[in-house]
DNA sequence: CAATACATTTCGCTC
DNA sequence: GAGCGAAGTGTATTG
């Protein structure tokens, strides 16, 4: 429970905290005015301003300036930490290797500078998610659709594993693709690649091809394709439509 | 330059700090032991443990823990702070509408407080992004195929904007889509979209269609897409072969 | 506001 | 380490 604090402290100050710091292990924070450089999967260059430095021991490196979730630049854990005091400022370098990359952030004044032991408490309870939406369905297939029965989650396939794979009232293969949110184009893309690699293994023609116009065809086996989501653009339902698939409206957790 | 700091502060003196720091536009780093509460898009919880927490005047809240670049729960920027003293502990509050998000942090104990305004300096300038990318090929048509010619960026079409419309050598329309980086299936699929919607505006059959079983037709016009990226995954060679696409290696960047 | 795609995405899991 | 997909993704841009 120690807590390092100092408050404007000269660049030979600064250092030592940050050294002791990184041999303790402990989570820092630091308010100074720096330039920030990065070089590694791409390049970037900031100009000097006031902005709170974080790093932590695991190697993560956080720039943050007073606006944005995300950090103007950063370094990902299992970088290494290191400081120095170089023409007159104080520099932190945080590297890693594969990918290469170098976030150098050089400070001309540091205003304060807090460092602390950080332990235990990083077991989060989620609720919500995408696994919370199979787990639903999975005690009550009837959500989906009546006479619903799913039989595998995760089922392999050429085209990666699908989240459920199950057949219909009438026993047909059904691929069932979940999002925990409304979805766009994209996730009409992996239902159809996981149809698509089960028809070809359960050697069923495309009902696209074969026939020369008809869109459909309902007089043969064939493979279904789900999507459960809370919803879906209008994109999403024309490509749904165009390839014969079905929409479910399902959220992750029953809405009160 | 005014940065406030204190040290084991009660919760009252924390809470005074705190709404100081708010009403001045303050960037305030808290470390304390804590339990987080989050209730919106999903739920989750966090037990007791010591953290840092990060609030910006734009509304954005940051806890993070000693590991991962990510913080463990936040709330986006766009929320209201608030900090009051309850039950014994300091709770602060981000909460958002639209859709309506609630963080909760309660603090047992406040090892240390610091708050600064912080100003100025996020003009970030990045290099080898997407956009880099096209920049370099719109100068040097050549680096994706003999006599490739641009003809438009962003080009509308029903499945969205393509990165790059153009024509080859025999004036054969060509769509390009870029990457920054290596890419999966996923990237073909968006391809294979835009050239779809292409062939239906121009109205050219598709090539898999039509013909019995011929998996390419070269003998009428055609429209071709163009992968851009500095490599793909084996998966994603598959699909632009089924789909009849070219891949060519490219990065944002020249390499040194 | 919704929709779409990029991102130094990050992260976790499987092979 | 590569590949694949989820994420409370965030973020910018466009309609």
């Amino acid at each position: 429970m120690t807590v390092t604090s100092v408050h404007d402290p000269s660049h030979r100050e600064a250092l030592w905290e940050l050294e002791d710091a990184f041999e303790r292990g402990d989570l820092v924070s630091l308010f100074g005015r720096c330039t920030v450089a990065y070089e590694g999967r791409a390049a970037s260059d900031l100009g000097a301003g006031d902005r709170l430095l974080v790093l932590k021991p695991d190697g993560a490196a956080l720039v943050h300036t007073d606006e944005g979730r995300q950090p103007v630049n950063w370094q990902p854990p299992g970088s290494e930490h290191h400081a120095a005091v170089r023409e007159g400022r104080l520099r932190v370098r945080s590297t890693r290797n594969s990918p290469d990359e170098t976030l150098t952030v050089r400070f001309s004044d540091v205003h304060q500078l807090s460092a602390m032991a950080v332990t235990g408490g990083r077991d989060l309870t989620l609720h919500g998610s995408e696994e919370d939406l199979r787990t639903r369905i999975l005690e009550r297939p009837d959500l989906v659709e009546q006479g619903f029965e799913p039989r595998e989650t995760e089922r392999p396939s050429s085209a990666g594993p699908m989240d459920i794979f199950g057949a219909d009232a009438d026993g047909t293969p059904v691929v069932v693709e979940l999002k925990r949110r409304r979805v766009g184009p994209d996730a009409v893309g992996q239902l159809a690649r996981y149809v698509r690699a089960l028809r070809e293994e359960l050697g069923i023609e495309d009902p696209a091809e074969g026939g020369e116009a008809g869109p459909k065809r309902t007089d043969s086996p064939d493979v279904r394709g789900i999507l459960v989501a809370p919803s879906v653009t209008d994109r999403a339902a024309e490509r749904l439509a165009d390839r014969g698939f079905d929409h479910v409206a399902l959220d992750p957790t029953p809405e009160e």
